[in-house]
DNA sequence: AGACAAAAGCAAATAATTTGCGTTTATGAT
DNA sequence: ATCATAAACGCAAATTATTTGCTTTTGTCT
C-alpha cells in the first residue's frame, strides 16, 4: 500500500491522502467502475494527476487502497452472550455486506493490486474481529474453536462462493457456523446451556 | 468473457484469437506483468491494436480470458483406487499448482475482470473434477462426501489461504482433506476397507 | 529560525485508447 | 457454386492517459 508507509504523516501530504481517498468514494457513487480515471478523480480531488501516479503508481493500487480501508471494521461484533451465537451474527452481516455489489467491488479490488498486503490486511481485519469473539467466550469460561478453524469452516466458504460463484444463503451460512460450532460440542450453538 | 461467445467461430477470427492467446502467453514468460500491455501484445501477435481493444475491451478482460483457457484441467484426477486417497492426491496438486507464482497470477487475473463469468467457469472446473472423483468412488461403491461440501471444506480454506494469506502447507490440505471425508465415516481416508 | 529533503505542481513529451471509415472475409441464402 | 450481407479486421487520425524533467511548496529535524 503505497500511501500507508514511509511517507510524510501530517500537513499537506495527509490532506491530499484524504483528498484522494475521498474523491474516489465519492465518484465511486455516481459512476461506474471504468468510468473513474486518475486525471478524473484528480479534477475532483482538486489535486494534478501526476501527484497520484507518483504517490499510487496506477488506479488499481489506488482503488485497492481505498478498499481496504473501506473494509476496515468499524464496530466490534455484538455480544449476545454467547460464542456461537455472536459467530452466527457476525458470519450473517459478513456475508451480507460482501456479497453486495459495493463489497463484491472492494474485495476485486483488493486482490487485483498487485501489492498483496491489501488482501492480507483484509484477512487480519476478519480474524481480529473473530478473535474478539473467540476471546469473550473464553472470558464467559465456554469452549469455543480456534480461530484458524473458524477462518477454514466459516469464512473461507463464504468468500469462496462470493468470488467464484453465488452468495450464500442465509441457511448456507447457518449450516456453517454451526458445523464449526461442533468442532468444540456436538450440537451447541442454538441453546444455551 | 468477450471471446467466446456471439462471435464467427472460424477463419480469420478464430486466426486472430489464437495468436492474441498465444502472444500473451508467450509474452509473460519474458516480460512483467506491468510491462505487458495492449500494444505490445499486437505487435507480437502481428495485430493491430485497435482489434484487440474491440474485442477484448481492456488488458484486464484479455488476461482473464487467457487465465480460464489455462486454468482448465488439462487431465482427469489421478485414480488411486479409493475416493479419499484421490481427493488427498488432487488436492494437493491443486494447492501447489494455484500457489505457484503463475497460478495466483491467472487466479487474480480471472477475479480482477469485470465480467464475473470466467471465475463462474474456473468454479466449474474445479467442481467437475471433483466430480469425477466422488463417481468413480460411487461406482465402487464407496461412501463419499457432498460435492458442496467439498468445495466448503476443501476447496474454499485452500483457495482462501492462497489469495488472502500464505499458501497451505502439505499438512493443512492433508487435515481439511481427512476432515471432508469424515463427513462420511470417521477415520477412513487413509485405509482401504 | 534555518537547512534539508519529501511531496506537490506544472507543462512538455510519450504512450495508450478510441473512433471513423474503407477493406477483407465468414456465413447463410439462392 | 455464387452472391449478398454483415461481422471482424486494418489503418490512421483524434483523443485521452501516463510519464518525466524541472520548479515550487512545505513538512521535519536541528
Amino acid at each position: 500500500m503505497a500511501s500507508r508507509e514511509g511517507l510524510r504523516p501530517g500537513g499537506r501530504s495527509a490532506r491530499v491522502q484524504a483528498s484522494v481517498h475521498g474523491a474516489v468514494q465519492a465518484l465511486m457513487t455516481r459512476m461506474e467502475r471504468g468510468e473513474i480515471t486518475i486525471p478524473v478523480i484528480a479534477t475532483e480531488a482538486g489535486v494534478t494527476p501526476s501527484t497520484i501516479y507518483r504517490r499510487w503508481g496506477d488506479i488499481q493500487e489506488l482503488l485497492a487502497d481505498v478498499a481496504v480501508e473501506r473494509l476496515k471494521p468499524d464496530m466490534e461484533p455484538v455480544d449476545t452472550g454467547e460464542g456461537g451465537k455472536d459467530l452466527l451474527a457476525w458470519a450473517e452481516q459478513y456475508a451480507e455486506e460482501m456479497s453486495s455489489t459495493p463489497g463484491r467491488e472492494m474485495i476485486r479490488d483488493v486482490l487485483a493490486a498487485q501489492d498483496g498486503s491489501g488482501a492480507y490486511q483484509c484477512c487480519n481485519f476478519t480474524k481480529q474481529q473473530i478473535e474478539l469473539i473467540a476471546g469473550r467466550a473464553k472470558d464467559r469460561g465456554e469452549a469455543f474453536p480456534d480461530v484458524d478453524d473458524v477462518m477454514d469452516r466459516v469464512v473461507s466458504p463464504i468468500m469462496y462462493r462470493i468470488l467464484f460463484g453465488e452468495a450464500p444463503d442465509a441457511a448456507h451460512v447457518t449450516r456453517l457456523v454451526s458445523g464449526a460450532m461442533q468442532l468444540i460440542s456436538p450440537a451447541s450453538v442454538g441453546e444455551p446451556t
